[in-house]
This record gives structure tokens, C-alpha cells and sequence, in this order.
DNA sequence: GTGAAAGCGCTAACAT
DNA sequence: ATGTTAGCGCTTTCAC
């Protein structure tokens, strides 16, 4: 059995307030007792229970986190950063795989809300109204990562969609290159699906380039086989492309593989460019250009900001991170 | 302010008594009460505070889980697999990542034990003699994942890394190969390291193959890097090597990309096996043969076997996994 | 500088 | 079938 602070309390010949305050840092003892009392800690081997001192603080020093799916790279680089953080700052971080489940995440919210963490970060996934609702019932600080919402005044932070999008486009473009082909994830998602898609567009129109539909292809989320099958599309039915602007690493990767496998070579044959910049675009071959969300430092920064709002309970801006392009071997300058 | 089990009670004209026997299942009440208190609990939208049952009941449902690198592939895939199995069973899963760190392994293991979890898995490291000195004190369940003690008593669930390392070894050979190069990770880790050399010696013998020291190389890690150094160091200085062995999925994307820089085609000119099975195998060019460790299983193993030793306070048996080889394209049969 | 005691929100033994 | 009550291990107010 663990020993409490009662034993302590009546090995050292004091009482349990005595011990907490010591324990604390709070002022009242003498520095006589404090050394006795601390010597009998260290013979007793005692730790203090945090479930009960949550109980009566009402702090438990332990955050909530919900992702779409732990095993990606994605998440595993937030989750790193947050956790980092978190540990910082004496605090533990509970994983929440939602699975991007709707009735899973609402089990989880409620899960959180019963062990009374002191805060959420809810990442890369839609907000539905639902989940907003259970949160504002729960009544702890929130931030968002790498998804926001515009109908609900929840403090996130993430890189421009749309504007990173136009920087990978137009970095191709800059490249020499005119013909552009999108593999785009989700169709309608609206974090980032349709903002990069907008991007691209609008990096095409800006620098007087031909916008054509049939040059965006869709897949059914941001993953490798979306890659594949956007790639297989291009080389089938687009045979003018120089260049395609990838919305995801994962997809940027599977569009290689497949490319490597009709034998063209990237990029002398076409170039690529992915977005993320996760730890596999270096792996790849050749090594990926794509345009980097600083995974790790976003979470990081939600962390900061959490515990902003945890300790002043204020609310806190929102941050859009700057992302940047990362040149390596995937794309290939054209002359006209 | 969260409603407690005194405001139920209160408005649905009940002790707080019978409000907890309805919450948890227990005999005691009639149906009618039972729909009236279920009642109160809908409208003032009532939710259980765990820390406070977790304080009378010593039970916090949830398990901490110590992990070398959270944004690894590998260790995301493990830990994928423990939530999963975690929250089948209603309980929450705490991350720490300890970076390899020692102090801070320690700490970890401290504030797991003043949060009072049920159970810990510790995962793909050395079990030092001070972890172990610190989870005995703690009294709780633990098992380990990809690692074990001989010295210590703990269950483990693995597989046989010198068995699978003499099938990935003993593949090449059945292929036809000869003169077999090896890139392991760490020289003188006892889990990964050792064992899986020892494996590819033992696979070489067996067969009446010569065994080279020389043909051994090691590295800092089971990264990129290691597998990209080993490559060169292989290209440069082994003239008729036809195949390698690499200690890691990591390892061999980096042997990939260097014998691609210098314009050696896999498996054409070299072959190469891995091991792990990431996702990234089959995502690398070509798709990487290896064999495979079942590391979501191995979570959901391990997690069921904890919660075993949670629920009947028995000690359970350590699992070997089995292994097996995934057979894609980076190995080629060669003819003598 | 130190202690007594109330209370955090719940469960469980014991009454009725 | 239901209520009373004593804790779980801690913090904190109020006394002294």
C-alpha cells in the first residue's frame, strides 16, 4: 500500500496541513520541520496521490488530445510537439484516436470531460456542431490544429490552406512549368480540400495559366492510394502535364511510385510537388519538394496556448503559421 | 459549474446512495426511480466526476504508455494498437515519450504512479535496473512491448529477433544470394542489435555461406541515416555484394536512396530486405520485401494481457510473436 | 509556525 | 427498495 500524507504527518510529529504546505511551497513551517518532514518522505518512499489533489484542486494537469488516426506520420509529429510541451509544463497528455468517427469522438469528449482534463486540442478534423456543443458544455479551454471553424470562436492554429497552395503552385510555375495537374484528397473537404484546390486555381489565373477542371483529380482521402490512382489518371488521359501539385505528402508518394512504375522518371519526365513536408519526403526518391506545415511546432504552439488559457482563463488569438517551401529533387526547372 | 451526484439526487428525491447504484449497475431500486433518476441525470446533463471515483474506487481507467519516439512510425503503429484495444475497454491511454532519456523515463514513471494508472507498457527499450527498481515499487501491472528482460520477471510480447533476422537472411539465400552484406542498427543493443546479427550469421553458417565480419556495418540508430551510411560504406567497399540485409524498415529506405544515387538499381543490380513492415514499405520504390512485425497486433496483444493481470491480479505469460516475411520487390532471384 | 476540521464527489457498508 | 454515513487522500480556512 501506498503511504499518504496522514503517515507522513504522524511519522514526522505534524499534522497533514503541515506536510502539504511543504509539499506546495507554501509558507508556514520552519525550516527545522521542512527538513524533517522531507527526510521522512524520502524514508517512506511517498508520493502524493494526484487523484485525490485533483479532487479538491480541481486540476488534474492532464490534457486531452483527439486525432483522426494516431498511426500517421501527420498526427505522430503533432502529438510529439504537444507532448513536449505538455511535459514542459508537469502536465500528461491523454491520445484520443477518433478514427474520424463522429460517435467515437463524442465518446471521447465525454470520456475527457468525466476524467475533467484541464484542456482539449482537437485536430485536422471537421468541427461539427455537435462536438462544438459538448465542448462549450464542458467549459475548459480549447484550441484547434490544423482545422478551424468560422461558425464557432474556437482559438486554432494552422498554416494558410489557400495561400500555401498558391505558394506550391506558383513555385511550379515559376519553374517554367504551364500545364498543372492537381491530385487533390477529399472533394469537399473544406479544410483541406477545397482551399487548395482554390489556391492552385487561383496561382494558375494570377500568372495568366489555363484553369482546366479536368486537370484536378479526387481521391477519397489524403493517402497513398489516392496518389496511385490520381497519378494512374494523369498518365492515362493527360498527356501534355509537366507538373503536378500534390495535396498531401502520402499522395505525393503514391503518385511517384506509379509514375516510377510507367517508367517515368521523376522529375526529368515530370515534376512533383508535395505538401506537408513529413519525414518520408526526404526518404523518398528522389527526395520530395513540397511545402512545409511545421507539424511539430504547431503543436507546440496550440500547447502554449492552451496553457495560456488554462492560467489566465482568458481566450487567445488564433495563429496562422507561416508555411514554406522545401526545394529538393522532385521538381525540374523548364525553359520555355 | 459541473451538476454532482448531490444535485441529482436532490431533485430526483433520492439518497445520492441509489443515484450511484443506477449509475453503476447495481441492484437496489425500482424501475420507476430508476427512470426518474435517469431523468434528472438527461436534464441537468449530469456526468460522473472520475477523479473523485477514481479516489474511492483506486481504479483511474487508464494505462501509461512509455515510448522511445512518439512521431515514429514505429512507435505510432504500437501505440495505434493499444488505444485501440484500451478503448474497447473503456479505458484512457497517457503518452510519454521518453525520448531514450533515463531522467526523464524516471519522471514519467513517477507521475504515472502519482496519477495512479492501472497498468504501464513499456515499449522498445532497455529495461534499465532503476525503471524496473521504480515500476516494482509502484505495485501495478506491466508489460513490455518489442523488448525484454532475461534478469528481470516481467512479461514481455515480441517477436524472436535473432529467428527473424535468420529468415530475412535465410529469404536471400533461397533467392539464390551468396555474399550477403548486413546494416544493423546500435552494435551492442541486446534487443534489436545483437540478436538479429547473431540471426544472420547463424543463417549464413547453416547454409555452408561464409561469415565476414567485414561485411557487418553499424550505425547510431535503426534511422535513415544509419541505412543511408551503411549503403555507401557497402557501395564503396563490398565490390560483390548481391544483397543486404537491413536491421530496419528505416535502414533500408536509406540503403534504397543511396544505391539509387549512385545509380544502382534494386533489385536488379543489389537486393535488399528489411524489416519492421512499416507503411513506408510498400510505399518506398520499389515496394521493400521484408519481414514483418505485427506491431498494431503487438499493442492490442500487449493491452489485453494488461488489462488480464488488471482484472484477476494474476501474472501472465510472455507472447512471442510470430514473424513473416512480406515478399514485394526489392529482392531478385539470382541463378548460379 | 502549526493544527483542527471541513469538504472535494463519489462508493460501499450498514441500517431500515 | 432506499437512506445514512464513513471514508478515499488531499487542500485550505480558520484558530491559536
Amino acid at each position: 500500500m501506498n503511504p499518504t500524507i496522514k503517515d507522513v504527518a504522524k511519522k514526522a510529529n505534524v499534522s497533514t496541513a503541515t506536510v502539504s504546505r511543504i509539499l506546495n511551497g507554501l509558507p508556514g513551517y520552519s525550516e527545522e520541520t521542512k527538513k524533517r518532514v522531507l527526510k521522512v518522505i524520502e524514508e517512506l518512499g511517498y508520493q502524493p496521490n494526484a487523484v485525490a489533489r485533483g479532487l479538491v484542486s480541481r486540476k488534474t494537469k492532464t490534457l486531452g488530445v483527439l486525432l483522426p488516426n494516431v498511426s500517421s506520420l501527420f498526427a505522430a509529429e503533432i502529438l510529439n510537439g504537444i507532448e513536449d510541451t505538455a511535459h514542459e509544463s508537469d502536465h500528461s497528455v491523454i491520445v484520443c484516436n477518433t478514427d474520424s468517427n463522429g460517435i467515437r469522438t463524442i465518446k471521447y469528449l465525454q470520456v475527457l470531460n468525466e476524467k475533467r482534463v484541464d484542456g482539449i486540442i482537437f485536430t485536422s478534423e471537421v468541427l461539427k456542431k455537435e462536438y462544438y456543443d459538448a465542448m462549450i458544455e464542458m467549459d475548459i479551454p480549447i484550441v484547434l490544429i490544423s482545422t478551424a471553424s468560422y461558425r464557432y470562436p474556437l482559438p486554432y492554429v494552422k498554416v494558410d490552406d489557400k495561400h500555401a497552395a498558391y505558394s506550391a503552385t506558383e513555385f511550379l510555375i515559376m519553374n517554367g512549368h504551364e500545364r498543372i495537374a492537381m491530385i487533390s484528397g477529399t472533394k469537399d473537404d473544406p479544410i483541406a480540400g477545397v482551399p487548395r484546390v482554390e489556391g492552385y486555381k487561383q496561382a494558375l489565373r494570377d500568372y495568366g495559366l489555363m484553369v482546366d477542371e479536368q486537370r484536378i483529380t479526387y481521391g477519397i482521402d489524403f493517402g497513398y492510394k489516392t496518389g496511385m490512382m490520381g497519378m494512374e489518371q494523369i498518365i492515362n488521359e493527360m498527356h501534355d502535364i509537366t507538373a503536378v501539385f500534390a495535396a498531401s505528402d502520402e499522395i505525393a508518394i503514391g503518385a511517384l511510385s506509379v509514375a516510377n512504375k510507367h517508367g517515368w522518371k521523376v522529375p526529368d519526365d515530370i515534376s512533383i510537388i508535395g505538401y506537408d513536408n513529413l519525414k518520408v519526403a526526404e526518404m523518398s526518391i528522389p527526395p520530395l519538394t513540397t511545402v512545409a506545415q511545421p507539424l511539430y511546432e504547431m503543436g507546440e504552439i496550440a500547447t502554449k496556448m492552451l496553457f495560456k488559457m488554462i492560467n489566465t482563463g482568458q481566450t487567445v488569438e488564433s495563429r496562422i503559421i507561416p508555411h514554406k517551401i522545401i526545394e529538393r529533387q522532385s521538381v525540374k526547372r523548364i525553359e520555355q
